[in-house]
Order: structure tokens, then C-alpha cells, then sequence
DNA sequence: CTCGATATAATTGTATACATTAAACCAGAG
DNA sequence: CTCTGGTTTAATGTATACAATTATATCGAG
């Protein structure tokens, strides 16, 4: 995934990537204190990209910055609910428009990283079947063509990432999901908008079913 | 609306506002180039809270920053269209879900958004009705229950903004959008939800035809 | 005259010093 | 023992100096 728009990536764009993963994941626990003098010396750079970075992850309500610090904002799974609520109605309307604009040459990487997914999926590695999971759909947004449907999906995405990774650790459920990421793509392939945005329901709400399962058993971490 | 949890407003989050306002109002036009230095001076304050506002802005889609200053990026008809079809699938949740949610306090300020909506509608102030209607629909973000929800509605309803102001300048459509509100806001004080979406879902509609009729025959400025 | 390498100027990117804020602490009065 | 108020302290907020980058202009070779 090279930097098509020569754009350099700065120290704040990368302190950003990192701290915002660090959160998703789950490697700062909700509650947790960051301050910017501690992140600067962990990620060894001065506080102004740390501050930049924090501004961004404040305005995605993922840390709530006060004169203390910055708290990391947890997730209840009312928010999950909710989540995937408000995606089973849009993130339908993605692969749709996917289907009928995407070109040739970005569905021959569509291509890839399903074969992937397929790969590790036999294998059983739960941490890559998640990325190649969060690909697959990232590329949906990308390849919609509307911006604004992309930032509207990717952060409501990107804030279910933790609970996607217990989900597909389940062997069952990520073959299950596999197949089913296989069918938007064969509609998307086939240019049947109507059968990608059917198909991208049902898996919304499938992985709505099994995420809230899991978390509803098991009281939240 | 006051400062309930006691956080200080600094001249960062006020610097973003007020440059977020001039942009999506169009006061600053497509394509222009601002630089930090120009701002810094224009706002009378140093480059360190212009920057964490720029990159606020940047995240939002609203400018683009490169070496040479940030960019700012119009809205294309395509993409007002995509809005409300997104909003379309979307708002009508919001007004459910405060219509089973929302507490008396919230209502009675609800209503007095409204009955002022009601007031400048009748005089003819479009600055003012388009400023009520922003503080309606806003107001069910706010208080339909869901961070998440009001994250993802927020910044398509500020991205049409600009177009909003020119809708509502026709008188007849004010007074249909005032009634439309008008319903709405009835449904949600009855905690009728799903009366309250199918309103929703219809004003939204409306406001789209609205829009997209002048939009396309103004050619977009 | 054209092309390309190079110098230059203007801007953003980063580090740091200083100002401001607010929570925590402690002491003294009731 | 509790409440109050001032002091301390540790953090963020802001300004500014300096570094790095990039587009543009300039100069020279072909």
C-alpha cells in the first residue's frame, strides 16, 4: 500500500496510527490515564505530535482530554448494539455502490486479500483472520466511491475492532464468516449492487449476533 | 447551553469553530489556500492552536494539508446526494430513539427551538431559520442516547450546511420544513418511535428534493 | 530555445520554554 | 472530626525558535 499522493508521513500521523491502535486493541485499558509528557517519552518525541495526535483521537471520541490528562474512553456493549445498528442500514449501501463503480484493477487486490483471509482462516491464526477481516471491509469503503460514506463507516468500524478479534476466534464462526465475505464479493465481482447490499445485510447482522453473544456472556472486559 | 462539566474552552477549540463555521458557510471558497501564518494573524494567536484546529479540520474531510498549507475541499453535488441518502437510512433512528429515550427537561428546550423556528419562519429570516433548523436536528443527535449515533450524523448534517441556507430561503419550503419539524417533534413528545422515524425519514426526503433541485439547476457555485 | 540540475524562499514539522489551569493536599478553625 | 480555604504540584495551553520539506525560480549546458 504505497503513498500514491506523495504525502509525507509525519511524526504525528505515525504517534496517531500507533496510539490509536494501541487503544482499539485494547492495550490501554478504559480508565487509563495518558498523559502527554509519558506518551513522549514512550514513543520518544517531543509532546507537540503527541498533542496533535491526541487532538484527533479526542474529536473520534476515543479519549476525553482534560487538565489531568487524557482518559481512554471505554465501550459499553450498548455502544456495540448501536454500532451495529446504525451499519446494518449504510455499510449495505457500500458494497452497492462498490458494485457498480468499482474498476478492474481494484478488484484484483478484492481478490487478494479474500484469498487471504481464506488462507488464514485454514490455518486458524485469529490475529491475522482479523486483519484480513478489517481489510475486507476497509476496501469496501475506499472502493465505494464516496468519501462521505467512508468516514462515516470506517471509525464505527474501527471501534468494534477489539470485539471482532474474540469473535473470530471462534474457528466455526470465522469460517462462517469467510463464506459469507465471500458472497459480497462474488455479487460485487458480478456488478449485482442489489445482491451485494443483500448479502452485506445478512453478514452485518450475523456478526452483530455473534459479537453480542460473546460480550453479553461474558460481562464485558 | 451552558459548560456543565467545567471544561475550559481554549483558544484551540475556539479557533476550530470559528474556522469550521467560515468554511462550511463558504466564507472561505473552494480551493483556497490557508496557511498558518495568515491565520495565526487573522485570529491574533500563535501557529500552535491554528495547527490543532487545521488538523481537526483535516480529519473531518473539511481541508486537505500538504507542504504548501492546508486546501480547502469543496462539496460536489455527488456528494450532497450521498448524504442524504445516508442520512435517509440513519436519521430516523435518532428520532426514535430519543422519542423512547428523552427525559421533560430536554423536551421543553426541544420545544423552544421549535417554537422559535416557528417565530423566525413567520418573519421571514432565513439566517435565523436555517440556525433553528441546525439546532433541531442537532438536538436529536444529542439526544437520541447514542455517542455513536450522534458522531456519525454530526458531520454529514455540517457538511450541507452551506446548501441548507439556500433551501430555506424559499418561503414555501420553510414553512413545509417547519411543519415537517413541527410533526416530528409531536411524534417524539408522544413517544411514538417508530411515528417518529417514518417523519424523519420523510423530512429527509423532502430537504433532499429541496436541495438537490437547486443545487442542479444553479450548477453548484 | 529547451531541459534539467540547483539554489532559494516560503511553508509546514518539531522541540522547548513559559503561562495557565485545576485537582490534590494540608493546615487551621469551628 | 469535619469543613473550609489557601498552597502546592503536576498537568495542559500557548508562543516561539529552529529543522525539514517542497514548490518555484534561476542558471547553465546541450
Amino acid at each position: 500500500m504505497m503513498n500514491l499522493d506523495h504525502k509525507t508521513v509525519s511524526i504525528a500521523d505515525q504517534v496517531f496510527e500507533r496510539l490509536e491502535r494501541k487503544i482499539l486493541i485494547g492495550e490501554y485499558q478504559r480508565g487509563e490515564l495518558l498523559t502527554e509528557i509519558k506518551l513522549s517519552e514512550e514513543f520518544g518525541v517531543s509532546r507537540t505530535p503527541i498533542r496533535e495526535a491526541l487532538r484527533r483521537l479526542e474529536q473520534e471520541h476515543i479519549i476525553d482530554i482534560t487538565a489531568r490528562g487524557a482518559t481512554v474512553l471505554g465501550i459499553l456493549p450498548q455502544d456495540i448494539d448501536d454500532i451495529y445498528e446504525i451499519r446494518s442500514r449504510i455499510e449495505g449501501l457500500a458494497s452497492r455502490w462498490m458494485a457498480e463503480r468499482v474498476n478492474e484493477e481494484d478488484m484484483a487486490e478484492f481478490r487478494r486479500v479474500i484469498d487471504l483471509q481464506e488462507f488464514y482462516t485454514a490455518k486458524g491464526d485469529a490475529d491475522q483472520i482479523k486483519d484480513m477481516d478489517s481489510r475486507f471491509h476497509r476496501m469496501i469503503y475506499e472502493k465505494c466511491g464516496s468519501v462521505s460514506l467512508s468516514d462515516t463507516l470506517l471509525p464505527l468500524h474501527k471501534r468494534v475492532m477489539k470485539f471482532r478479534r474474540v469473535s473470530v476466534s471462534d474457528q466455526t464462526r470465522a469460517e462462517e464468516s469467510l463464506a459469507e465475505h465471500r458472497g459480497i464479493f462474488e455479487a460485487i465481482a458480478a456488478h449485482d449492487g442489489a445482491l451485494a447490499e443483500k448479502l452485506t445485510v445478512q453478514h452485518i447482522a450475523h456478526a452483530r449476533d455473534s459479537i453480542m453473544g460473546r460480550v453479553l456472556s461474558e460481562k464485558e472486559g
